[in-house]
DNA sequence: ATTAACTGTGTCTGTCGGACACAATAAGGT
DNA sequence: ACCTTATTGTGTCCGACAGACACAGTTAAT
């Protein structure tokens, strides 16, 4: 699997020249995905679009577990560049590119649950990230974590506001009107202080992902900055 | 499907006297989901645990989807009290809890991807993170925004930790041994901060819950006694 | 020319969610 | 007491899915 995500397999000697190629087919499974939502993905709907039958994929990917890793590696491609940042503005940055990634293929929020092998894409993302703390005073571990705060956070702003092709949405949106609002008002004793909180007119567009990055940012700026004195 | 959830349905009068009920359908899913995974929670699988006929599992029930939410909020269960707690005190509690909720049941990281309508103890868990931020002098959505954050990283670090029955783990586990190092090794080059911060050696349990919980509590922190002035 | 490796195809199985018709059951109205 | 009517659990059926396997055609090494 890793092997696979890494494209590290030498190609055959001998027998007919295969006809496609796997990032041909994860190509493929990306649009399917974009356009239908990932649900839409199968082996036979991407087969039909290339147009092969259903057991050709197999010759290029060992079953769809591995073909969902190739494609979402693909699909987060390779992080933008930010040359001359500080290490806020980068880390701001990089967290606005991977919300943007995360909106651009609403579907990755829910291919890339759970532990799954590094694709050579999500090692860049990794690296850029780490990157922009090294220097800062804080030892590894703790650079992974500070990007991996982040990433959760983006993650978690990204699927309440994404609007995916196979249906499902965050809180704030269609949930609310639901009926849920109605219940939570018949309710309302139960619970006081969300109720509450509700009634407060919500931000303007990305409040919530601006709001958790300052907090965050803020967080290890006052870390850091313990660190270098 | 929020009737549902709320249990607002109002008995039948007339027709035979019904053997189960929605939460000894959604426990019997929920010791399945426990034992073996999320995956092997089907409607067969349910009903033969029962035992009934799968088919008679909806007339409780209108589909998976509808059962996989109701046992989500059912498996969540209440938040639990901690009275007499300072807001920062309240919240870093509050996340600890559901970090445990998300041990006991590794699956709901899994059922509650993506938007799906509120039931009651997500609700009253929803509730209880906001009435920490009551009176912090943040308003309704800034405190939401709050524990979304704060959410979104437990579930983040939850699911990096998580063994489930199912398989599938974070990064810093299996993955990391079936191969990435290796390949990470050989292209050593080309993640240069990456492989620098993988080098530090690992801290000590649930660091990587504790930093990121530190950093955003010192976020909020900020912020709150800025409004406070 | 022969062999061996590899490709794409066709056929098959087991599992899944769910639609639908049916007989058994229990209450309400008379 | 009777009949009507809503509701239950069951049995049968379907389409979609992932994947196993055998097979014929294709290409390069020998």
């Amino acid at each position: 699997m890793t092997e696979l995500l890494w494209g590290r397999q030498q190609p055959p000697s001998r027998g007919p020249k295969p006809a496609m190629t796997l990032t041909g087919i994860a190509e493929a499974a990306i649009r399917i995905a974009d356009a239908e939502g990932l649900d839409a993905v199968s082996m036979q709907r991407v087969a039909d679009d290339l147009p092969v039958t259903k057991m050709a994929l197999y010759r290029y990917v060992p079953g769809k577990t591995e073909l969902v890793a190739v494609m979402s590696d693909l699909a987060m491609g390779e992080p933008p560049e930010h040359p001359g940042l500080s290490w806020r503005e980068a880390l701001h940055a990089w967290s606005i590119d991977l919300f943007d990634g995360f909106n651009r293929h609403p579907w990755l929020l829910l291919s890339t649950v759970g532990g799954r092998p590094v694709g050579p894409n999500e090692a860049a993302w990794l690296d850029r990230g780490v990157q922009a703390l090294t220097g800062s005073g804080l030892n590894g571990t703790e650079q992974l974590d500070s990007i991996l705060v982040l990433s959760g956070h983006v993650r978690t702003i990204a699927l309440q506001t994404a609007t995916m092709p196979g249906g499902r949405q965050g809180l704030t949106e269609e949930t609310f009107t639901a009926g849920f609002a109605g219940i939570l008002a018949a309710e309302a004793d139960r619970f006081p202080s969300l109720v509450a909180a509700l009634r407060t007119p919500s931000g303007q567009e990305n409040q919530g992902l601006e709001f958790g990055l300052d907090r965050i940012l803020d967080g290890l700026e006052l870390l850091i900055s313990a660190r270098q004195d």
